[in-house]
RNA sequence: CUGCCCGUAGCUCAACUGGAUAGAGCACCAGCCUUCUAAGCUGGGGGUUACAGGUUCGAUUCCUGUCGGGCAGGCCA
């Protein structure tokens, strides 16, 4: 307990980390619109995932990788220019593999407009000419781009840096990393097609990396960005990605070890989370951005609160399917898990308010009247602290600190209603008040590691 | 059909990576506010850890098979 309060939100810190530098690569979402439920599980997780490993003293790079040219990009500069010449879905000549969203109409409104808008990584004025399909798509890209900032500003998550899929090729790195693939004897011809031998490295088939259009295959880039954190000095990269991306792991994997660069194997690693699900009504909330109808990060989370989505999304293993119920979480009663760890934070609070002393008089506090079985259960609990949010990094596992917050929070109700702290006995009242005081320590460091607030007052 | 992940109380999930009587919350039942916040606490019922084998002194955990669910299997991303 001297530890703890001596400590303070340092309490909980280790240093395996010290002197590593680690990448986390998550969200990465395209901008195509804004972020989904299934975002927000990702960016929970990876949020969570940097605190932890911070906490255990890596040097962290919190990065956001996004496709801005592929195939999905065109597709939403045409919706944007047919929205922009007045079509609407359904209308004869509206393309069917177009974006059907309301969003799309807003950025051709504004594009019209002529408007500014900047987003985190880029700034961008419309020319309003809805022929020029190159401004429209640099315009909604940028919007877009906007959109998602506010989102992850919602949700409290920032960002290190932005890399864009276009850098490779405009910097070279692709073309780089497919002559030295060639050069080694890793790659052949066939069908008009270059191939990459990746089954030399354990994945079921080879994987064609030039098509014969003469264009390069998603993972090309995807390889030839993992060259480059490596080559930036990451002897460590985790990526956050979706289960329904885990075709890609061996592919990439295989890739990154043809290039013979001394790459670790297993480089990088990779957490992956299954997606959420929205029920709302009782009845699942289909998400479909064709289709437009789908619940945004934002729209959870200014129905409930950014601590409420943080701490459902973290509270499960990320491979366990998760069902978001829009109504448990509207609800704000004492089904939200949140409350009960940010209550018990309140409640130590009101207690200092009451008594009206200054903690830091409690240093030397003698301990040992501290014997009552609830007394001697949430020390112990406390001591296991560092060790959780060790374990947390190491297994890449957010929800054991959520798990332990749950438990603590626990401890201390039952205790808190078993004794009274604030007695006439000084002696008593002041090992009680310390205490109170390291749980309310590891409360607010381990809820931070989460992104959720500790409020002093509910 | 093939690969990966998952299957634990009525429901949602844990279980410190192979250890002692498998734990919480919700729901249900019975109690606790003249006392620092009842968004809380105490007690109770509820389990063949999907099923069948195997390894082990010991298996929810590791192996094999079956059943059920999810995700993949493109010169899409």
């Amino acid at each position: 307990m001297r530890r703890i309060r001596a400590e303070g939100a340092g309490y909980g810190r280790g240093d395996a980390g010290r002197g590593h530098r680690v990448l986390v690569e998550f969200v990465s979402a395209n901008p195509t619109g804004p972020l989904h439920v299934g975002h927000g599980r990702q960016a929970a997780l990876g949020d969570a995932i940097c605190n932890l490993f911070a906490a255990q003293g890596w040097d962290v790079t919190r990065e956001f990788y996004y496709n801005d040219a592929g195939v999905q990009i065109a597709t939403l500069a045409t919706s944007v220019q047919c929205r922009a010449k007045g079509l609407a879905p359904g209308d004869a000549g509206w393309p069917d593999a177009a974006y059907n969203g309301d969003y799309i109409a807003d950025i051709a409104a504004d594009f019209l407009a002529k408007k500014t808008v900047k987003a985190d990584d880029r700034e961008v004025t419309a020319n309003g000419d809805a022929d020029d399909l190159d401004a429209i798509r640099e315009f909604a890209v940028a919007y877009l781009r906007h959109e998602q900032d506010l989102d992850l500003q919602a949700f409290a998550v920032r960002f290190d840096n932005f890399y864009l899929e276009s850098s490779l090729y405009t910097s070279g790195r692709v073309e780089a990393a497919v002559n030295r693939l060639v050069a080694l004897g890793k790659t052949y011809e066939q069908d008009g097609a270059l191939w990459l031998r990746t089954t030399d490295y354990g994945d079921d088939k080879d994987r064609v990396m030039r098509k014969s259009d003469g264009s390069y295959t998603y993972f090309v880039p995807d390889v030839a960005y993992h060259i480059a954190k490596w080559e930036r000095g990451f002897e460590r990269a985790i990526n956050i990605q979706g289960t329904d991306h885990h075709g890609t792991i061996a592919r990439v994997r295989a890739g990154l070890q043809a290039v013979g660069l001394g790459i670790a194997e297993g480089y990088p690693d990779y957490l992956l989370h299954t997606m959420v699900r929205v029920m709302r009504g009782g009845e699942e909330v289909k998400i479909s951005k064709r289709a437009g109808s789908y619940v945004t990060l934002r729209d959870l989370i200014e129905w409930t609160s950014k601590d409420a989505v943080r701490f459902f999304l973290l509270s499960r293993k990320p491979d366990t399917e998760y069902v978001f119920d829009v109504d448990l979480a509207l609800a704000k009663n004492n089904d939200n898990p949140v409350y009960y760890v940010q209550y018990a934070h309140a409640r130590i609070c009101r207690v200092f308010e009451e008594w009206g002393g200054d903690a830091a008089t409690l240093a030397g506090a003698d301990l040992a009247p501290l014997t009552a079985a609830h007394e001697l259960a949430l020390m112990q609990r406390l001591a296991e602290y560092p060790e959780v949010v060790a374990l947390a990094a190491k297994e890449l596992a957010p929800h054991l600190v959520v798990h332990y917050l749950t438990t603590l929070a626990g401890d201390f109700h039952a205790w808190y209603n078993a004794e009274k702290f604030l007695v006439d006995d000084p002696a008593a009242k002041h090992a009680r008040l310390a205490l109170a005081d390291a749980t309310r320590i590891a409360i607010v460091n381990g809820l931070a590691l989460l992104g959720v607030s500790a409020p002093e007052k509910m």
